[in-house]
DNA sequence: CTGTGTGCAAACTCTTTGCATAAGT
DNA sequence: ACTTATGCAAAGAGTTTGCACACAG
């Protein structure tokens, strides 16, 4: 039976589809979890909690596959933060992130123009494939 | 004996005693192969095995623990790039990189005076450690 | 001398891989 | 049916840790 009474404006089978992927139970609900609410990124870890929390048994290593080919098929873009966690973002739009020091936390720069000017040419044979602008944070000591 | 016949403007001895770190032969060894050069970055891999061909016999623990030292002491950037690996920066100052996908290699934005404009307010209670900008590259593709 | 730093190897974390089984078309 | 994906567990890369010995003050 069919939980799912209301369909997504964007159907997330055709995305998988369309982004030459079979539509395997596991890679649909991987999309859904990522695509169904807004922007996110997650480490392959905390996407793998969730899908079992929501009843999708799904291994580690299908997500660490799931992820990078939604990566190669644009649908995601890696987050450059430093630390040991690769962490995947489900905008693909340039935007921006704050990167919390010591907690490994990363959330959007929301609602707010941040612009790069003077963007030198890149080196000859190279093009850009994005501007990556991290805000690294700290609590702020109370003195 | 001291091989080292000539000193540099800023002595390394100094710089490492003031970090609040005793200057071990160790120690010194890898801060001169770090700020003698100008501005780098480097994994610990990397200065590892500088230090064995500068015939400094380290142990990669070592400089682990002195790259961490230093950083803490502020004499290092660590650089948000993703990847296995974690880069350290001898230029603390604002500046920016190039990371060029697929190789993990990283070089500086150089003569170039890039800009953040728009940079919004710090959520509460957080302050800004430094702004990292990345752009990626990669090669670019021959038709 | 006393205490901190170093080296070694083992432990740890995150990620990838190989191969038999299961699922999609 | 035929092919591709999944799951498991083991391997791999990078980094950290614990403890005995060595060196700096």
């Amino acid at each position: 039976m069919d939980l799912e009474g209301h369909k997504q404006p964007v159907p997330v089978e055709k995305r998988v589809r369309d982004a030459g992927l079979r539509p395997t139970r596991q890679r649909i609900a991987l999309a859904e979890l990522l695509f169904a609410k807004g922007n996110r990124h997650l480490s392959a870890e905390e996407l793998h909690e969730e899908a079992l929390a929501a009843g999708v048994p799904v291994s580690l290593a299908t997500v660490y596959n799931s992820l990078h080919q939604f990566t190669e098929a644009g649908l995601l873009r890696i987050l450059a933060v430093e630390g040991a966690k690769t962490y995947f973002d489900t905008n693909t739009s340039d935007h921006h992130h704050f990167f919390i020091e010591g907690e490994n936390r990363v959330f959007d720069i929301a609602d707010a123009p941040v612009r790069v000017v003077d963007l030198p040419a890149p080196p000859e044979g190279m093009e850009i494939v994005n501007v990556d602008i991290v805000v690294r944070l700290r609590p702020k000591r109370v003195p």
